[in-house]
DNA sequence: CTGTTAGCGCCTTCAA
DNA sequence: TTGAAGGCGCTAACAG
């Protein structure tokens, strides 16, 4: 059985005032004003007299008052909720982008305080539209779509439906580092340039003198993996270079570098260089190299992608694209508040920088 | 103007329908019975006839119906809301628990389905309390902390009160790699046990020979970085070694190692080993030592703490303390959920295991 | 097994 | 500048 507010209203403190989470009415009642005064001085969007908030505020203060927030969602029909999707948080390239975003919104001190939150998906589609459901139901402020895109064809539509219902709802949606969307649902796109930068990342890698080049690339039904190879292979193309061959598919992980490296010495003895998909990849294949007793880059070299942190500190430093994760998911986040303009089209590319460092160099002598 | 569910309960599909995101009493109309009925199928814990079920089921799915969140936490006053607590979301070491928390919790195929998010504190303990404060107004129905405290008290106590207040509510009170804490607000504690990890660690560099150890602590005011360095000092203590000018302290990242590393030498130019309070710093240490010329494990020893993925993979591979954390962060995600019993006293303490690699090596003849 | 009836706590017109 | 009143969409007793 539980006191309601308006039940003590005309009492002073009691037991189950101390026990029980106090509502609006109770604040109310204690800084003698209506519960519509003490909503409007607790939603700053109202005027109130300063005497009447200082009052109401110091009742807030003394009975400890918290929003209930599914309350307050249900009467506005709205909620400050923000939901940021991303693949596997274990990766830095997200724990980065993601932790950017978060920050940029919690910086917002504006009217109502806004809950951002990760939501990890590890990479299954079934999850990723589950998050979505879930982020619907709780009538989301936002959404952010974080990291490459899976091209299975039904999943692609099955989020498209969802974004846009979730449009509809009044839901914005921003994706940060994911290709653009058909579609009017999607706010703003901040894609990475994925294929310039492999582009840069291979032809650099030619420039060496290289010629047998071995390729890791992520998981084949993801945007991300698609776009930079296809960057390598417009590079191999350039310099009048065919090696299909010389291509192995793997998940983003250290484990996957290692083991498609192993496969791509078996395919290609003479390799000289080796590309991955990106730096733990790129890390993963320089434990493998090191293991059948090849020097990097004196007998073979390798290239990453994105620049995680400890890639300056590998040894030796990897060469790799520099992807600017903490810029691009604060922007996100600022995106997803609607503090900035959405770019011009809804689109804005995102460039990578060449890294130049010391695990790439000219091919050996024999090569 | 919004067309109300039972407004158009007698009327066929219509433009508004389409527009308007459908009601349980939408569902209802269409599925000829009461909402009653169709919260019960949807909620799944009361009996409903095959047949009622599946005619309810089709009209949800014709309607594109999904649950209105914020009304259901309020008339049933819970929410299915999991929020996860971390320091720094870029780091693996939280990303890994995080992410595995959430899996456990995501698998959870039970009645309603929980919405586990991150929220990344960023180390700042206002961040903290407004977390608490807006997953509290969420009516979270629970909450894991992760990672060191800050040992600050008063902020100490004001996380105590607020976590009180949450348990006060009914939401579940896990704490994951952080030390208990008074009270009985808190349902289970997952305690990594870093002193004893860190007393194992050191004792194994000073059996290699080491005797001038310095020592790369974290933060000064983190309940982590005081257990790590305790386990250090009793273990130069059990040797009779004294050296307390060899600390220094820094923030958990790879640039505080290798600042901190600099600054070890200049105190002791004959160092011939670094303890590091965790691998990420370990790394900068070791590039540090590069830096000045040195060899690791020739000149100096180097050694980390948690066990991170890319540690096996450095060069040389690194000695650390491997800490439980996917495991770690299952089980604090099932215990959140109530799946799993909390440990007998509500406490279980984890363990580390020490992994000697390559990074640490017996003292050099000259040390 | 199903319908009816009250609210959950807050926001938001409308009046004053 | 403030109060009064109704309803947001759903759940949870109660009946039947």
């Amino acid at each position: 059985m539980r006191a309601s507010g308006s039940d003590r209203r005309d009492h002073g403190p009691t037991v189950s005032e101390a026990e029980m989470t106090a509502t609006l009415a109770d604040v109310a009642a204690r800084a003698q004003v209506s519960p519509a005064t003490v909503s409007r001085v607790l939603n700053g969007n109202y005027p109130v007299a300063a005497a009447t908030r200082e009052r109401v505020l110091r009742a807030v203060d003394e009975l400890d008052y918290v929003l209930n927030g599914p309350a307050s969602s249900l009467a506005a029909a709205t909620s400050d909720l923000v939901g940021i999707l991303v693949n596997d948080i274990a990766d830095p390239f997200f724990g980065i982008m993601a932790g950017a975003a978060q920050a940029a919104i919690g910086e917002e001190r504006g009217a109502r305080e806004k809950l951002s939150v990760i939501c990890n998906t590890g990479g299954s589609p079934e999850r990723e539209l589950t998050y979505l459901t879930l982020l619907q139901r709780q009538r989301a402020a936002a959404v952010i779509l974080t990291g490459g895109a899976l091209e299975d064809p039904e999943h692609a539509a099955a989020v498209g439906a969802k974004l846009a219902r979730l449009a509809d709802a009044g839901t914005r949606i921003v994706l940060c580092g994911r290709p653009p969307l058909p579609g009017d649902s999607v706010t703003a796109t901040l894609a990475f340039d994925n294929r310039g930068g492999s582009r840069r990342l291979t032809d650099h890698v030619i420039g060496l003198g290289h010629r047998r080049i071995g390729y890791v690339a992520g998981p084949p039904e993801r945007t991300t993996t698609r776009h930079r190879l296809e960057g390598h292979r417009s590079a191999l193309a350039a310099a009048g270079l065919r090696q299909d061959g010389l291509v192995v598919h793997g998940s983003y992980d250290r484990r996957s570098g290692y083991d498609a490296t192993l496969e791509l010495l078996r395919r290609e003895p003479e390799l000289t260089a080796v590309v991955a998909a990106n730096d733990t990849v790129a890390l993963g294949a320089c434990a493998a190299l090191r293991d059948r007793g090849l020097c990097v880059p004196g007998d073979v070299s390798v290239a990453g992608f994105v620049d995680l942190p400890f890639s300056a500190d590998a040894v030796p430093a990897l060469t790799t694209v520099r992807l600017p994760l903490s810029e691009a998911g604060a922007r996100a986040g600022r995106l997803a508040l609607g503090l900035e303009p959405a770019p011009p089209g809804g689109i804005a590319t995102v460039h990578g920088e060449l890294m130049v460092r010391g695990s790439t160099g000219a091919v050996r002598a024999g090569g």
